[in-house]
DNA sequence: ATATGATTCAAACGCTCGTTCGGTTTTCCC
DNA sequence: GGGAAAACCGAACGAGCGTTTGAATCATAT
């Protein structure tokens, strides 16, 4: 993953999303981190400028990339002369099970995500919800389009419940233990189907 | 709530409540946390022996509790000559609101539960699995009954969503903000309603 | 009252942390 | 191929960390 063909700053960005998925980002330190991505220790206020930078870099990589596609696949599923609730939850839903596939750490990227909402932290939050709160209100329109009996308050409730679960099931936080005979993928591609389904049911409901 | 007529352990494990959800296990230190409990810095040695045992104080001190009221409501429904899933469903939820609405530091202790989870940490897993497992297991029995066409694999799988979704909305997490006009009981409350409404159409799904 | 054990305390231990600083090496353009 | 800019490097900085120590203080039971 940190062949020498990819740059420092390449390096050092998967070294991050791997260390803070694993230790948090308190926990995450500098020299382990640069000693994982085989950069020297000072490489890194060198091309971020600080740790807390180097946070909100790693979150960007991957952030641009997947609200790019979760707007895309709603846009495809809207231009279609008819579709159903569960196409702008698949819309919503599988691109982040095909970053939570991507070879190159998204898996890695989805626990530190999840790890961000738990942290409470308020510099982040804001930082997401800034940079990538828009697209939420995309799909609670397009929701909120196949859904007219579902007042406002209720139809963001059940956004938000969604959401919480998607992360929850993503960053593989469940009692759900794989089985050693099912790929990862296969897991995955499981859990978003199973969300899917359940989330229209619920979205449904009354 | 650190009170002089709280205890010097009662005070740590307090304080101890609070830094550990708003800064993440790692995140709050020991001179933060006994300045703010207003006890010695020696003093979460002497009583708790090192900071990794007075983390899983933290969740005895209110699991136990939880744990036994959910069984308990759980006897409650099953006693009754006829029950809803829904009625399960509030058997498992209900107590987390409670304990959420807990004055003396539970919506606190709920975060902190959240973060657990996200942290991915082995040692906490370990810990919560073997000592609360057994909780989750009477519940997925429970479902089972209810839901007979259901296979085992299946109902784990919505077990997990219901219990990702409970944390994340217990914890507060979400994009809802509540409005000032109301107040966090009856905010959670709601969650809880909805949590409940949506997590029974979900698992009749199908 | 006094002895004994439990508790609290200030101080220090060794260690790791994020960051900074010159100096060296590499890269790239004229 | 020479010079400027970019990148990298080892070493050190002060600060904060969890933990330990040994003495001071408190509580309790005889």
């Amino acid at each position: 993953m940190n062949s020498p063909h990819f740059s420092t700053k390449e390096r050092i960005l998967g070294a991050a999303e791997e260390l803070f998925a694993r230790n948090g980002f308190a926990g995450a330190s500098l020299r382990e981190l640069t000693a994982t991505a085989k950069v020297n220790l000072a490489a890194v206020n060198y091309h971020f400028g600080s740790k807390d930078n180097l946070v909100n870099e790693v979150f960007r990589r991957r952030l641009d990339e997947l609200s790019a596609h979760r707007l895309e696949a709603l846009k495809a599923v809207q231009a279609r002369s008819e579709f159903a609730l569960e196409d702008i939850l698949a819309a919503f839903i599988h691109p982040a099970l095909l970053l939570s596939l991507d070879k190159t750490g998204g898996a890695t990227f989805v626990r530190v995500l999840a790890r961000a909402y738990a942290e409470h932290n308020e510099r982040l939050r804001k930082f997401l919800s800034e940079n990538y709160g828009h697209v939420l209100k995309e799909f609670a329109a397009a929701f909120g389009a196949q859904l007219p009996h579902l007042d406002k308050e209720e139809l963001y409730w059940r956004i938000d419940i969604i959401a919480g679960a998607l992360t929850y099931a993503m960053a593989d936080f469940g009692v759900i233990k794989r089985r050693a005979a099912m790929s990862e993928k296969i897991h995955r591609e499981r859990a978003a189907e199973h969300l899917i389904r359940f989330a229209a049911a619920g979205l449904h409901a009354e």
